[in-house]
DNA sequence: CGAAAGGCTCTTTTT
DNA sequence: GAGCCTTTCG
């Protein structure tokens, strides 16, 4: 047990070792705050005599959760499956599942993502007599989302409206709460939101949950909102031993209504709490840390954490302009093919970052046409192709036959002849009935008063649909999760429908990599393999999916990348509206989160970093000049190395060092030319202007040149030469 | 009813 | 540029 905290620096020791009362860990990034979390868990059970049943760690990710059991099982041999690891939403899903039928939740429920979410808000938007144009689904979303994460329901919200909209979204979030409840199904909101709902209401069950979790851990806790840490307080009021750890300047999902204030409240909350300061860095060399602080210390509103290291000074950062989004992702795999072969990194230790989404696609492309293996950090998500929603949801509506939006998702797929108008019907029908949809199709027979107004072919599908699901359903019981997926996709003629349609083999490949995922949840009972699947279905996410066994560069957002490192790292995009993103230009707090942004990406990087951004760059199909991103300038200069201009080998695209002291573009001779002149290059020979597109100071020529082909060039730097 | 085509909007980050 | 929605035609 000694060697436990022999490998610790001080600092590292204090955190571990206090473990009665509460405790607040400022650490700064790749201060060794995971290893303090294991060793702290570790220290617990072995030193303390904690059970691990007492224990609680919250983590930010599925994937933190398993590396933190994987690194416990080094550590502490000590059964460790009685302890709880997990995500808020995880940990919350499954506390309702046992628990939930107290406040009215069936423990069958089904968890709604995104999308689905989307969806049923689009009914109930239609349902409260509002008009789905006027309305957007996905701002009436972000208000219910915002009101949820403060605790608010519907009731509330319409008591205190303030404005139209608000009585609007009001309106909207009371049926649309009505909506879940008649589809047995929870939001990714409502699984905090109830659970602090469970516990206010039934002091009993929460003090069920006070005696059993006695030692509490949140990791990344400047990213909790307010109802997760109503949460954290709740089950820590008894024993008030509960340890966060954070980094206020790793604060990047205020968006998602996390909130930073959360650590000071933490204090006032716990005045007794102890204190720890994290600040020695063992991650990333001399330079990259000073260019980092160089970076964050531009802030106002911070608690100064002053990072060190005792790592050698390294290699300077490389900061490069390149001409396009296409010459950018070049250059990134130029570079990493130079790594390579120099045998100073391998594909897996590199790793390149972006703002936004879009953004790997051209990088994609890139990699793809230049032979090297990458893997993609989301893209279109798994779990958000169609075709697995489609199976999915049939393995909810089989799970929970309540489920209305998987239910109208599949009850014409493959086509039953049941278009908008039968299931409107439907819809009206079971909606003044208050009844589920699915309750509604089991009805259709029998009731003798009241019918829908269906036409007897559209009635004769949907019962056929139904004996479908209830034949389903009863299979469901006697055979196991694989098998139930066969059967599934046999009765209702799946895999012939996808395979006539466009892409088929290639969704029906997704369709059997789903199966793979289902055959791991096969050795348990049928109705437990099958709420595991779906619950695993619903909370992955993308970075829970990283294969690091894989040799592969990484493809990642920079949200995505928070708690990651890698040997090199490239943030592409380093230009002002990308990094900083342009909706954050008219607000301070925004500004700030992004700059905290790309402290984060910066701070992944452990040996060398490079800062990559595109003179011309193409968004929402036009294409934008942007000036480098303002964060550039805040990295001390003589951190920056100067030198080589970059240019594309294959074509010779203008392309240059972005360079601090010469603003003015070095100027050259530009000839006037127009479309349909000829022209002549060193290297390329003779050719004639096809594109002119004139810009600022310049001008953008495609030249298709008798031997070598089409290039696109930049006037300034080509050379070009007007021919006779 | 359903497939195909055309028009529309909205594009930040995600458990 | 893409996905979603509506319209149109068979």
């Amino acid at each position: 047990m000694e060697d436990l905290l022999a490998e610790l620096n001080p600092a590292q020791r204090e955190a571990v070792e206090a473990v009665g009362g509460p405790v607040l860990i400022l650490a700064g990034p790749g201060s060794g705050k995971t290893r303090v979390i294991a060793h702290r868990v570790a220290y617990l059970i072995k030193v303390c005599g904690v059970s691990p049943r007492h224990i609680m760690a919250v983590t930010f990710t599925n994937k933190a959760a398993r590396a933190l059991k994987e690194r416990l099982k080094g550590i502490a041999s000590a059964a460790l499956e009685d302890l709880t690891v997990g995500t808020f939403h995880a940990i919350c899903a499954r506390i309702l599942r046992r628990e939930g039928r107290a406040i009215g939740i069936d423990p069958g429920f089904v968890i709604y993502d995104d999308s689905d979410q989307i969806s049923l808000l689009k009914r109930a938007i239609v349902e409260v007599d509002l008009d789905p144009k006027q309305y957007s689904a996905s701002a009436i979303s972000a208000a219910i989302s915002a009101a949820k994460s403060r605790l608010i329901t519907p009731q509330i919200y319409l008591d205190s409206k303030q404005s139209y909209f608000e009585g609007v979204v009001g309106r909207v979030y009371e049926r649309y709460q009505e909506l879940l409840r008649l589809s047995n199904a929870l939001d990714f909101d409502d699984l905090l939101l109830e659970t602090v709902h469970l516990f206010r209401q039934h002091p009993d069950v929460l003090d069920r949950f006070q005696t059993r979790y006695q030692h509490i851990m949140v990791d990344e806790f400047q990213d909790t909102n307010v109802v997760q840490y109503e949460i954290i307080k709740l089950i820590a009021a008894k024993y008030r031993n509960v340890c966060v750890v954070g980094d206020p300047d790793q604060s990047i999902y205020s968006w998602r209504f996390a909130d930073v204030r959360n650590i000071l409240s933490f204090e006032k909350d716990y005045p007794e709490a102890k204190v720890t300061l994290l600040e020695r860095n063992y991650r990333s060399t001399q330079t990259i840390l000073e260019a980092a602080a160089g970076i964050i210390s531009v802030n106002r509103q911070r608690k100064p954490i002053k990072l060190w290291t005792e790592n050698e000074t390294g290699e300077l950062i490389t900061v490069v302009e390149t001409y396009s989004q296409q010459e950018e992702a070049r250059f990134v795999t130029n570079e990493v093919e130079k790594l390579v072969e120099q045998g100073k990194a391998s594909l897996a230790d590199c790793a390149v970052m972006y703002r936004t989404n879009a953004q790997s696609r051209a990088l994609e492309e890139a990699f793809i046409r230049y032979g090297m293996s990458y893997k993609l950090v989301a893209g279109t998500r798994f779990y958000e192709r169609r075709e697995v929603k489609d199976v999915v949801a049939y393995l909810r509506l089989i799970q929970n036959p309540d489920d209305s939006v998987s239910l109208l998702r599949v009850i014409n797929i493959p086509p039953r002849g049941l278009g908008q108008k039968s299931l409107g019907e439907l819809a009206n029908w079971a909606g003044a009935k208050e009844i589920s949809l699915y309750q509604a199709l089991g009805l259709l027979d029998s009731t003798a008063e009241d019918k829908p107004a269906l036409t007897p072919r559209a009635l004769k599908s949907m019962e056929v649909f139904y004996r479908l699901m209830e034949g389903l359903i009863a299979r469901s019981q006697e055979v196991d999760l694989v098998d139930l997926f066969d059967q599934m996709i046999a009765k209702t003629g799946y895999k012939d429908y996808l395979l006539s349609g466009t892409e088929g083999e290639e969704r029906w490949d997704n369709v059997l990599e789903l199966r793979t995922v289902a055959e791991q949840y096969r050795r348990l009972p049928v109705e437990e393999g099958l709420v595991a699947f779906l619950e695993g279905a619903a909370l992955v996410s993308d970075v829970d999916s990283l294969d690091d066994s894989v040799d592969a560069v990484t493809l990642i957002t920079l949200h995505k990348a928070k708690g990651l490192e890698y040997p090199v790292v490239f943030i592409v995009g380093a230009e002002e509206g990308v990094l900083p993103h342009f909706r954050s230009f008219d607000d301070p707090d925004q500004m700030e989160e992004e700059r905290r942004l790309c402290y984060v990406g910066v701070t992944r990087a452990k040996d060398k970093l490079y800062m990559v951004r595109a003179y011309r760059r193409s968004l929402m199909g036009g294409s934008n000049v942007n000036e480098p991103s303002r964060f550039l300038k805040d990295i001390p200069c003589h951190l920056i190395c100067g030198g080589e201009l970059w240019s594309g080998e294959e074509s010779q695209v203008a392309s240059r060092l972005y360079s601090w002291d010469t603003e003015a573009e070095p100027v050259l001779s530009i000839p006037e030319l127009k479309a349909g002149d000829r022209v002549r290059h060193e290297q390329f020979g003779d050719g004639v202007v096809i594109v002119y597109q004139a810009l600022k100071d310049d001008a953008e020529v495609v030249v298709d040149f008798k031997w070598t082909g089409t290039k696109k060039l930049l006037l300034s730097f080509a050379r070009l030469e007007k021919a006779a």
